[in-house]
DNA sequence: GACAGAATAT
DNA sequence: CATATTCTGT
């Protein structure tokens, strides 16, 4: 209906070859370089791989594929000025955020139906849910990703950021659930997802309030403020995996015979699993200082190279 | 009705 | 325990 809003200010993105005026190194810190990554048109996993797991190919993706996808997102977010403090908050996306590693400047994709862009800056999000891959076509009556249970979210260590980012960013105050799963910008995401773990998030606040030592995230804050890295992450324990785990992954249930279908992805990259474990204090304990784990919301460095989701959200 | 938030259920 | 689902109030 009316496309008014050129994408002048989206136009920032690696697309000009090397233009490197448009470039933000800031935001580059800690991105693994061009040379790390795996090129968008080559499959992150093998032809092999996919067939012996019975993954559809993926259709070439492109640079474009991927500009144009987050494109409608950032255009999506822009043409819903909400309220007045959410507005506020999206602000942030387009002059010039200066966000370490917040929302949206790379799309999120949940769920591997296949038309979003999946690749190394592409954040997926990985759910636990029925063993394979691969979703039995279902047999007869289903309407296609009608009426299907979704698998249970997992809330990896970068989605979890990804939330605590999106939360600190828009402070306590503004932070809802539909507001925060849009900034997230997690394809598959719902916002049930997201209040359940905002419901959580806050009881976990809630519990520490008063606790000195560590310092609690403003309630709220002012319409234009840099990410302050005052945020209180919920204890999220993941950097670093005392054991080796290169794989990256897809949280699988524990719930599944042996089977560890993890994608052999060589990313070196670690991928965090799924965060383990609130703490869990006892209202009347008098021992609070332990740290059970601590969310790594304040890796700062960790640029989410992947978040897996896998929705079996079939189609067709 | 859509949504947020709390209360339950799995 | 972590998430999902349901319920309630706005």
């Amino acid at each position: 209906m009316g496309e008014e809003a050129d994408s002048k200010d989206c136009d920032m993105v690696a697309g000009d070859g090397e233009g490197d005026e448009g470039r933000v190194l800031e935001w580059e810190v800690g991105l693994p370089s061009a040379d790390d990554l795996i090129p968008l048109s080559q499959s992150l996993i093998s032809p092999d791989l996919a067939y012996a797991f019975s993954i559809a190919p993926e259709p070439a993706r492109t640079l474009l594929d991927v500009h144009r996808a987050s494109q409608s997102t950032v255009s999506s977010l822009r043409r819903h000025p909400t309220s007045s403090s959410a507005a506020a908050a999206l602000n942030f996306f387009s002059p010039f955020p200066s966000l370490s590693s917040v929302v949206a400047d790379d799309p999120v994709v949940l769920d591997g139906e296949g038309d979003d862009a999946e690749d190394g800056t592409t954040a997926t999000v990985s759910t636990a849910g029925e063993s394979s891959c691969v979703p039995p076509e279902n047999s007869g009556d289903d309407h296609s990703s009608r009426s299907l249970k979704r698998p249970r979210l997992v809330w990896t260590a970068q989605l979890h950021k990804r939330f605590i980012d999106v939360v600190s960013h828009l402070g306590i105050k503004n932070a809802v659930p539909k507001t925060i799963m849009q900034l997230m910008n997690v394809d598959g995401l719902t916002r049930e997802n997201v209040a359940s773990h905002l419901q959580k998030y806050r009881l976990y606040r809630k519990r520490m309030e008063g606790i000195p030592g560590v310092g609690l995230p403003p309630s709220d804050h002012f319409p234009h403020e840099p990410p302050s890295q005052t945020l209180m992450p919920m204890p999220y324990g993941v950097p670093p995996p005392p054991v080796p785990m290169p794989v990256f992954g897809i949280s699988f249930h524990p719930g599944h015979s042996g089977a560890k279908e993890m994608m052999p992805v060589v990313s070196r990259h670690q991928a965090a699993g799924a965060y383990h474990g609130f703490v869990s204090h006892h209202p009347n304990g008098g021992a609070i200082g332990d740290q059970q784990g601590d969310w790594s919301a304040g890796n700062k460095s960790g640029v989410d190279a992947g978040l897996c989701f896998r929705s079996q959200q079939v189609s067709s």
